[in-house]
RNA sequence: GGCACUGUAGCUCAGCGGUAGAGCAAGCGGUUCAUACCCGCUCUGUCAGUGGUUCAAAUCCACUCAGUGCCA
C-alpha cells in the first residue's frame, strides 16, 4: 500500500513563515504515521518558482530569478530540516524535469480539445497574477494586495473549465470525503454551484515561466505548472521525466492546502485531471490560517512569528508538539506564547517526562537499572488504558485529528501518574513486596514507552530520547514500526540509561 | 446581498435525542519515588436568545441576536 501526502508547494517569492511551516509539520507527522504502519509512504513538498511575481522579487534584490529561487528554496530546505520534516521529494517547479512533464500534459488536454485562444482585456493583478472583476476592485485596488490594478489586453490561451461542471459534480457526489473537513468541501460545492467559468492558462507578458507548447511566445499560467509540480515530485531519481512515470512513483496523493488555495486544488487540478484523462488526487484536506495573540499576522502589524526563531528558543518537538496538539487541524489556531510554555510544561515536562523520570529513578535505587522479569495481566488497568488508548491514537492519526492523536497518548502519561501513586512502589520495596513493586516499575515504563511511539510521528526526536533511557539503541529507535505498540516489547533484563529529564521545564518570564 | 459555519465552565474545546464533559487556570488537602513534580477532592455553566417538534433537546426545526468564512 502506498501513501502519497503533500503539502503545498510554496512560493518562492519570500522567505518561509510560520504560515508555511505549520502545514509541513503536520504532513510530516501524517507521513510518519504512515511509515510506521508500514506504507509505502512519499512525503511531497517544494517551491513553486515560476511567475512574473518571482522575476519582480528577484529584481528587487538584484538577481536573476533562479539566483533567487535557489537561495529561497535553500531557506525552505534548512527550515524543513531544523523542523525535523522528513520529506522525500522537495520539488522545484524551476527543476528541469518539470517542464517536459507540464508541457507532455498541455498536450493531452490539448489534444483533448480544452484549450482555445482567445483575446482578453481585463485589469489585472500582477501580485495575484490574475484578471479581476471591476465590481471585486475596493478603490480602484486589487481586493487583496491593495495594490493598483493595469488594463491588459492580451491574446491568451483558455482551458475550458466549464465543460467539467458535470463531472466534477458527479465526482463530488461519489466521493462525499474528497474534501475535507466539510466546511471547506461545502465552500467548494458552493463555487460548482455558481457555475464555472473558464480561465486563462497563458501569459503573453511573463517570461518567467515554461513555454507554451503551441506558441513559445506566452508562458504557462503559473498555477497550471505548479500543480502538476505534484506529478513531476513523483519521479524516481533516474526515471525520464513523462507522466507515465510520475503516475507510477505514488499517485494519487493527499494534498494538504491552505484554505486560500482551495479553488485551484478543488476545482482546477481535479478538472485538469479529467481533460486529460488521469486519476485525480484520493483527497483534498484544507487547514485553518495561523494567528498570533488573536491577530492575523502580517507585517504590517509587525507581528510575525519566525519559525526559525521559534525552533532556536525552545526545540523543533516543542514547537510541532504546540501546533498539532493545540490546534484543530482544519479551523484557525492561534498561537499565544504563555498557551505554549503551558502546554509543553503540562504535557511533555510533568505528565510525560516527569513520569518516565520518576520511574526511572527508583529502577536504578532497587533494581540496579535493570527491566525487572515480571508479567503484567490483561486485566491490568495501566495495560488495559494503555491499549485503549493506543486504538484511539491510531484513529485520531487517520482522521487528521492531531489533538485527539496527542490527547490519547498523553492520556497514558496521565493514568500511569495515578497508577504509580496509587500503587506506590517506593513503599512496597520498602516493605519488601518486590514482586509487586517491581510490576508497577515494569508497567509504568511499559506504558511510557507506548506512549512514545504514539507520539513518535508528532515528537519523533523526544521519543527516541524516551526509547534510548529505556535501553533501546538507536537503531531500534530507527526501525520503528507500530506493531511495536503492541503490550509486552519492552525486553526483561535490558538496562536502562541513567535517568535525565527528557525535556526540560520552560521559564515562564514573569510578567509585569 | 447570496451561500455556509460558529456561539457549551475564566481560557481552549469535546459532546450532536435520554438527568451537563475534558484539559489548562483557580481553591483545598495529600505525598516526596520525581523535572517546585505528582495524586485526590472542590468550584462556577438559564449548553447565545425566543418559539416549536418529542415521553425526552446542548443535541432536531423556525426565527432573532452576535461573530466568522466563501462568493473566480
Amino acid at each position: 500500500m502506498h501513501f502519497t501526502c503533500t503539502t503545498p508547494l510554496y512560493y518562492a517569492n519570500a522567505a518561509p513563515h510560520m504560515g508555511s511551516a505549520y502545514p509541513t509539520i503536520a504532513v510530516d507527522c501524517l507521513t510518519r504515521y504512515y511509515r510506521l504502519l508500514g506504507y509505502q509512504v512519499l512525503m511531497v513538498t517544494g517551491t513553486d518558482e515560476h511567475g512574473e511575481k518571482i522575476a519582480t522579487a528577484a529584481l528587487k534584490q538584484g538577481l536573476d530569478p533562479q539566483t533567487h529561487c535557489d537561495q529561497i528554496a535553500a531557506e525552505f530546505q534548512r527550515l524543513w530540516q531544523v523542523l525535523n520534516i522528513k520529506y522525500d521529494r522537495f520539488i522545484r517547479t524551476n527543476d528541469p524535469r518539470h517542464a517536459p512533464v507540464v508541457q507532455e500534459f498541455f498536450q493531452r488536454v490539448w489534444a483533448r480539445g480544452d484549450i482555445y485562444r482567445a483575446a482578453y482585456e481585463g485589469l489585472y493583478c500582477v501580485d495575484c497574477e490574475e484578471y479581476k472583476d471591476p465590481k471585486d476592485l475596493i478603490q480602484d485596488l486589487c481586493p487583496i494586495h491593495r495594490k493598483p490594478v493595469f488594463l491588459r489586453q492580451e491574446e491568451n490561451y483558455f482551458f475550458a473549465l466549464s465543460k467539467y461542471q458535470t463531472a466534477l459534480e458527479e465526482h463530488f457526489a461519489r466521493h462525499p470525503d474528497f474534501v475535507q473537513p466539510v466546511i471547506r468541501f461545502n465552500e467548494v460545492k458552493g463555487w460548482l454551484k455558481e457555475g464555472l467559468r473558464d480561465f486563462s492558462i497563458s501569459r503573453a507578458a511573463v517570461r518567467w515561466g515554461i513555454p507554451l507548447p503551441p506558441d513559445p511566445e506566452q508562458t504557462i499560467y503559473v498555477w497550471f505548472d505548479a500543480l502538476l509540480g505534484y506529478l513531476t515530485a513523483l519521479l524516481a531519481p533516474d526515471d525520464e521525466p513523462c507522466l507515465k512515470n510520475a503516475l507510477a512513483g505514488g499517485w494519487p496523493a493527499v494534498h494538504v492546502v491552505g484554505k486560500d488555495i482551495l479553488r485551484f486544488h478543488a476545482v482546477y487540478w481535479p478538472a485538469m485531471l479529467l481533460s486529460a484523462g488521469l486519476p485525480l488526487p484520493e483527497r483534498i484536506f484544507g487547514h485553518g490560517y495561523l494567528t498570533k495573540d488573536g491577530l492575523k499576522m502580517g507585517k504590517s502589524l509587525g507581528n510575525v512569528l519566525d519559525p526559525f526563531a521559534l525552533v532556536e528558543e525552545f526545540g523543533a518537538d516543542a514547537v510541532r508538539y504546540y501546533f498539532l496538539k493545540e490546534i484543530e487541524f482544519g479551523q484557525d489556531g492561534d498561537f499565544v506564547r504563555t498557551r505554549f510554555i503551558h502546554t509543553l510544561n503540562a504535557d511533555l515536562a510533568n505528565d510525560l517526562g516527569n513520569l518516565l523520570n520518576r520511574t526511572l529513578g527508583l529502577l536504578r535505587k532497587n533494581c540496579n537499572n535493570q527491566i525487572p522479569t515480571v508479567t503484567i495481566p490483561l486485566t491490568d488497568p495501566l495495560r488495559q488504558q494503555t491499549e485503549a488508548m493506543t486504538q484511539q491514537t491510531a484513529q485520531a492519526y487517520e482522521g487528521l485529528h492531531f489533538p485527539r492523536a496527542c490527547e490519547s497518548a498523553l492520556e497514558i502519561a496521565r493514568f500511569g501518574n495515578g497508577y504509580i501513586d496509587q500503587r506506590a512502589p517506593w513503599k512496597l520495596f520498602k516493605e519488601g513486596h518486590r514482586v509487586e513493586a517491581e510490576a508497577v516499575l515494569y508497567a509504568v515504563l511499559e506504558a511510557v514507552r507506548i506512549a512514545a511511539v504514539l507520539l513518535a510521528p508528532v515528537i519523533p526526536e523526544l521519543s527516541g530520547r524516551i526509547w534510548s533511557q529505556l535501553g533501546f539503541a538507536p537503531a531500534a529507535y530507527a526501525q520503528l514500526t507500530w506493531a511495536t505498540t503492541e503490550w509486552g516489547g519492552l525486553p526483561s533484563g535490558q538496562t536502562v540509561a541513567q535517568a535525565v529529564p527528557i525535556f526540560l521545564r520552560l521559564e515562564q518570564e514573569t510578567l509585569a
